[in-house]
Order: C-alpha cells, then sequence, then structure tokens
DNA sequence: TGCTGTTTCAG
DNA sequence: TGAAACAGC
C-alpha cells in the first residue's frame, strides 16, 4: 500500500481544536490529497526557563497538552509529544522526526524574536525537503499590520489604535473556524522520539480539558460581563474571566471570547462603559501590545519605549525587592496582592497595577525586575502583556500613565477593597482590623507579626518625580 | 486606569 | 464646612 500523505500540525501556542486555522487548514489539505493529519507537541524547558516561565505555568501546558493529545485522540489525531530541549534545536527535533510522506507543515505564528528565528530555521530546513510551511496569523483578532494609522504606521496609543480596531471589527466580525469531524484514516507509523515529561500539577486547579475551559468563557459572557465595569475593579469579588492562562496557552482564541461576547452581549458591546465593551477593550489591549511588541522588537530586549526614561538610576534597594516579592512591606494592599500571586499564581489585575506602581514609584526599583518576578510567578505570563503592563505603569512604555500618576497604595485600597476582605484573606495577621483600620493598620501601632511601612508613601512619591523630571529635562535640553 | 494642595462656592 | 473643580506634578 502507497504511503499517504502525511500533514503535520504543529501546536505551540494554540493548544485547542476548535477554531484552530493551522488544525483547520492541514484537515482541508489532507481531504484533497487523500492524507492524513498527525500532530506534534515540542517541551522546550530549557526556552522556557531562559524566559521565566513560571513553574505553574509550564505545568499548565503540560498538563493541557496530555488533554489536548486525548481530545486529538477523538479526531483520529495523534499527537506526539516531545521532550525537546530549547527553541534553538527544534529544527533539529523536528528533523529528526519527519516521518515518511510528510509533505506539508501547519503553524499559527509567534512573534517574539526567539519564536520567529526557530520558525525561520524550521522552515528553511523543510524547504530543502520540498515540505511546505504554512503559517498562520491568528494568535491576535486582528492580525499585526492590519490595525495602521492612515500614514501606514503601527499606533503608538491605544485610543485610535482602539477606534480603528472597532472599525474593522464593524466591518468583518470576527471568524472562528470549527472543530474539525474525526478523520476516516489515521497513522501509526510514528518515528520514536523523548516522550514528554509530566508536570507538577501544582495548575491543578485550573481545568484543562477544551470543554471546561469554553463553558467557563460563556458563562462569563453569558452572567458576568454585564457586571464587569465595576465587578472587575474589586479583588475580593468574582468578577474577572479568569482566562488570561487559557489565552496564554491557547486552549481559547481571543476569536472565540469575541464571537461568543457578541453572541450573549449583542449591541451592547458598542455602548460605552458596557461591561461588555470593557471587556472586548482588554482584548484590544491585548492585540495592541502584541503589535507594538512585533513593531519594536528593542521591547523584548526589555529596553524602555521610552528611551529617556532607561537614563533613570534606579536605587534598587534589594532589601526592599525582598520584601515586595514577599509580601512584607507594611502596606496592606500590596502585600496581600503579592501573597495572592506567590500563593496561586495569579493576581487580580487592579492589584497588578497598584503593585507595579509600589514597587517602581515608591521603592524606586528598575521596572524590569518586577516584569521578571511577575513572569517567574504568573500562571498567565505572557511576554506582551506583561511587558506592556509594567511599561504602563512604570512610565516607560507606548502610551504609559505619566509619571506623575503616583498610586497611593492605601486610597487604592479604600476604594477597591473597601471592607478589607481581600486584604484580610491574604494577611491573617491583619484579620481583626475594622474596615476602617485595615488599609493602614499601624495607627497607633503596627499589629504583632505584620511588617512596619518599609517606606513612607509620601516621602518617596516626591522623590520619584524628581527622578523622573531629571531624565525629562534632559530630553529637553538635547531636543 | 491619580494624587495633592488650593480655590471656589453653596448652604 | 465640605463638596466640587482645578492646576500642577
Amino acid at each position: 500500500m502507497k504511503t499517504p500523505s502525511v500533514h503535520l500540525v504543529w501546536f505551540r501556542h494554540d493548544l485547542r481544536c476548535h477554531d484552530n486555522e493551522a488544525l483547520h487548514a492541514a484537515f482541508n489539505a489532507a481531504a484533497a490529497d487523500n492524507g492524513v493529519v498527525i500532530a506534534v507537541f515540542i517541551a522546550t524547558a530549557k526556552s522556557w526557563q531562559q524566559h521565566h516561565m513560571a513553574a505553574i505555568r509550564q505545568d499548565l501546558l503540560r498538563r493541557r497538552v496530555k488533554a489536548l493529545e486525548s481530545e486529538l485522540a477523538d479526531l483520529n489525531i495523534p499527537l506526539v509529544m516531545v521532550e525537546g530541549v530549547d527553541y534553538a534545536s527544534c529544527a533539529k527535533t523536528i528533523a529528526a522526526f519527519i516521518p515518511k510522506g510528510l509533505v506539508a507543515l501547519y503553524a499559527q505564528r509567534e512573534y517574539e524574536v526567539r519564536e520567529q528565528q526557530r520558525d525561520e530555521q524550521v522552515s528553511a530546513l523543510l524547504q530543502q525537503q520540498q515540505i511546505d510551511c504554512h503559517w498562520f496569523d491568528r494568535l491576535c483578532i486582528m492580525p499585526p499590520g492590519s490595525v495602521l494609522t492612515q500614514q501606514g504606521d503601527v499606533y503608538k496609543v491605544f485610543t485610535p489604535f482602539k477606534r480603528n480596531w472597532l472599525a474593522k471589527y464593524a466591518e468583518q466580525g470576527v471568524h472562528c473556524f470549527a472543530k474539525p469531524k474525526p478523520q476516516a484514516r489515521t497513522f501509526t507509523d510514528l518515528p520514536t522520539f523523548t516522550v514528554m515529561q509530566e508536570g507538577d500539577n501544582s495548575s491543578s486547579a485550573w481545568p484543562v480539558a477544551e470543554a471546561e475551559v469554553l463553558q467557563q468563557m460563556r458563562l462569563f459572557c453569558q452572567q458576568k460581563v454585564q457586571d464587569y465595569t465595576l465587578q472587575r475593579d474589586l479583588p475580593a469579588v468574582d468578577g474577572t474571566s479568569q482566562v488570561s492562562p487559557y489565552l496564554a496557552i491557547g486552549v481559547l482564541s481571543a476569536q472565540q471570547c469575541v464571537a461568543r461576547l457578541q453572541l450573549e452581549a449583542g449591541a451592547s458591546i458598542w455602548q460605552e462603559k458596557s461591561g461588555a465593551a470593557v471587556w472586548l477593550s482588554e482584548l484590544i489591549w491585548r492585540d495592541f501590545y502584541k503589535h507594538i511588541m512585533l513593531a519594536f522588537p528593542k521591547l523584548i530586549k526589555h529596553k524602555a519605549f521610552q528611551a529617556e526614561t532607561d537614563l533613570i538610576q534606579w536605587p534598587n534597594n534589594a532589601a526592599l525587592f525582598e520584601a515586595w516579592c514577599q509580601g512584607k512591606t507594611g502596606y496592606p494592599i500590596v502585600d496581600a496582592a503579592m501573597r495572592q500571586l506567590n500563593q496561586t499564581g495569579w493576581m487580580h489585575n487592579r492589584l497588578r497595577m497598584i503593585t507595579a506602581s509600589f514597587l517602581v514609584k515608591d521603592l524606586h526599583i528598575d521596572w524590569r525586575w518586577g516584569e521578571q518576578y511577575f513572569m517567574s510567578k504568573l500562571i498567565d505570563g505572557d511576554f506582551a502583556a506583561n511587558n506592556g503592563g509594567w511599561q504602563w505603569a512604570a512610565s516607560t512604555g507606548t502610551d504609559a500613565a505619566p509619571y506623575f500618576r503616583i498610586f497611593n497604595p492605601v486610597t487604592q485600597s479604600q476604594r477597591f477593597d473597601a471592607n478589607g476582605d481581600f486584604i484580610r484573606k491574604f494577611i491573617p495577621e491583619l484579620a481583626a482590623k475594622s474596615a476602617k483600620d485595615i488599609h493602614w493598620p499601624h495607627k497607633p501601632i503596627t499589629p504583632k507579626g505584620y511588617a512596619a511601612p518599609v517606606v513612607a508613601h509620601d516621602q518617596v512619591r516626591k522623590i520619584t518625580l524628581a527622578l523622573f523630571s531629571a531624565v525629562k529635562n534632559q530630553e529637553n535640553q538635547h531636543a
């Protein structure tokens, strides 16, 4: 019997069967030439380590790949799970793996520098052997390059980007690809390979079955999104979608989120400040930061978008950094937030802004220290979103908060955790404090077991203003 | 999705 | 007296 043509889907950050364009295209091609579809995932622990990927995120990834294996098996697609090394060796791994009859590879494109290099190497290698590569731009809702100013430039400011994005969306909507039907034949003549290792199960609180994840997103769109505008800011309330870990590894696509939102919320997505519009806005931020990252590779090298802010000499006091990491700064909302991160691998977005502002503008520590720490702990750690968020908070980014926007951690705490419920949950030392006193528990004295404030906010904020205005003035003089 | 110090004005 | 508005950082 003749060897069938083989179509290989390479799963990376699109670990799903629904709305997977690469998988969909491979199916169509196999149907056309009477071939078969197979799939591969390559674990690259060394690269993940280099990128400071959190252990809990690595575990989520490995658990998800195992679940994907059985979901693909229902479609008669074998998923080969290889324990590789790093991005640089992926071409070698694939070369060693190439099955008999392979005619094409299908994958979703990624925009970080090393990921692009990896894909170029794989492209070159397969081209030598007359194997086609098909790359798909499905990581963003609107692919990079499709949302540009009238001059053809990449937007550097979010609001006009969003306006243009929404106009495109109004015009063309979003398309989702159906989950393929099981293929009639399957391919069993797989090469030998190093089997992927299991994770440490640290992410077990997060389900990984595709159906369950989809259901969570749908329930959010049905039941919670209408209250999102206000509820999303309260860390004590379960008012956010909680889909970020799944978007980060592609159990869900952002397109699926928008399509479902449209279905449930209808025209209210066009209504300013409706929950649907605000949640959609968050998804547009996700696109915005990815577009910016691709257009400005210096961001991947951890350079500040606003170059002059890299002239600031951050004191980088190691003891203060340690206090921040451990949640022992003496500022309850900051400490509760950091403990939530350390204990659960996730932090509420409002708290990400507060803790980031505090690290940079109260403790005077380089935002890159915080960026890396977040990556090393977050289950949803995504370079573009994390870097974008940090540069926004640190006032070094494109369309960032102005440098003089310095959060007062006590005011923020009073406003967004008014009863102190969130603080009490993560700081048992303060459990007895009243709603009034819990935000600043140091009067008349700091409770036993809780940290004294490591800095005085009203003093350090003035130093921040001076640090920034010095480099801004320098900039003006050069100009 | 800012804070702070100051001014203004109704009551 | 305190809410609201405002300007500057």
